[in-house]
DNA sequence: GCCAACGTTGGC
DNA sequence: GCCAACGTTGGC
């Protein structure tokens, strides 16, 4: 299994949106980079929910539940898209500056690739957010 | 609202 | 194929 992040500004598509909507198409990706992303996830996934722009940061955990399909709002080009599916919010959301502020994450694409709008995650900074945000496996 | 980073476009 | 101009993203 692999790990991710995907990113939405709160005003476009928040968090909120995503546990009343339950299963959501991820769309609206057209960045060559996070399309290669979004085409190597798998079904069972999971990734971070990132507010970025007035919030800045993870909010959530979505899973992975259909793989890479064309993206129906891409007009032109062969854009993709996901679906993926409300699994709970972060206790305590990680905010964007904590993960700045701790050598531990130095490593993330977040961090280092603040553009990219999809990232890989490893296993390792996932327990490691997991653990900042007091995430714990709903029943 | 500003600016830095970065991706894309188009002229040569 | 290079590079300048321009557009977009996202942090501050």
């Amino acid at each position: 299994m692999s790990f991710w992040l995907i990113k939405s500004e709160p005003d476009a598509f928040s968090w909120d949106e995503q546990v009343a909507n339950g299963v959501e198409p991820w769309t609206g990706v057209r960045n060559y980079q996070a399309r290669k992303n979004l085409a190597a996830m798998k079904a069972g996934d999971r990734a971070f929910f990132y507010h970025s722009n007035v919030q800045r940061a993870i909010v959530g955990v979505v899973e992975i539940v259909r793989e890479a399909y064309p993206d129906p709002t891409a007009t032109e080009g062969a854009w993709v898209c996901v679906d993926v599916r409300t699994v709970g919010p972060m206790p305590e959301p990680v905010s964007l500056a904590q993960i700045k502020a701790d050598p531990a994450l130095a490593e993330l694409a977040l961090v280092r690739q603040s553009r990219l709008s999809v990232c890989p995650v490893s296993a390792e900074h996932w327990a490691y957010l997991c653990r900042l945000g007091g995430w714990v496996e709903p029943a």
